[in-house]
DNA sequence: GCATAATATTCAAAAAATCGAATATGTGAA
DNA sequence: TTCACATATTCGATTTTTTGAATATTATGC
């Protein structure tokens, strides 16, 4: 059903991870927990502009931290999440190329298959592609 | 050495999937390549958006189509990216919440790692968290 | 050619994200 | 308490994103 609910919140959650100083703490706290310190000696990016990094990513609930003396020592929250993600992202597909007639052939069959499976024929024919407003194809 | 080229290029493709009329689309299109006049019946968008959306996916090499006739038959360039994607969006691991005790272990095993890695004592007590200083700007 | 349907692009305005600078808060040590 | 360090927050300026409206482009049938 392609819940509209589920995309916006999708959106935002993909959308704190859409930043190269927040991958990079993501990346680097895959490996472990980490304070702040420590991050700002990694990262090419200055204290505040880290912990309003920080902030983001603590609202999209993939961070948290513990308080240790005077350290916070950030950890993730969902590290199945961020790190295969991050696989995902690593990784490289050949880039597809499709002809018209392949993706013909491709329409057809996922028409053939909404057909099937509900009875409703009204926004068949659009789906399929048959005949719209008069003008074929 | 966590490339910071790789993290701008990885920010910027996931930037492109942190939207929800784009998620839409793109989940639409994990079914099958569909014209935009049939996202446009699906997805709760005007002509335009959906146009200017897709231009978006495809500058991100996300999406790419066929013409068939006055018709432009989009499909997904990395389907299993896509599909991969979404699925680990779809799946819901339970937060996790560490203690200070927890991660100052993590922590340590951490930092011998790095210590047994490289021989360069220098930086370690920093991330060991023993001694720090150094105020910049 | 012309009309029309399908899709893209341009433009301007509004909303959101980003960042540095300054400042504030919290914590442990002396 | 007071101090120093670690981290967060606020603010304002700049940049980027998003969107509707209007307009342009392209392919097809006539």
């Amino acid at each position: 059903m392609a819940d509209s609910r589920q995309q916006k919140a999708t959106a935002e959650l993909l959308k704190a991870f859409s930043h190269p100083t927040r991958l990079s703490i993501l990346q680097t706290l895959a490996a472990g927990p980490r304070c702040v310190t420590d991050m700002e000696e990694i990262l090419p990016a200055r204290q505040a502009n880290i912990s309003q990094h920080l902030a983001v990513l603590r609202n999209a609930r993939l961070v948290d931290y513990a308080q240790d003396g005077v350290l916070k020592c950030y950890y993730l929250c969902r590290p199945m999440l961020v790190k295969d993600l991050l696989t995902l992202m690593g990784r490289d597909e050949p880039m597809l190329i499709r002809t018209a007639a392949e993706i013909k052939a491709a329409k057809e069959r996922l028409a053939e298959m909404n057909e099937s499976t509900r009875s409703r024929g009204a926004s068949a024919s659009a789906i399929n592609g048959v005949k719209r407003k008069s003008r074929g194809r």
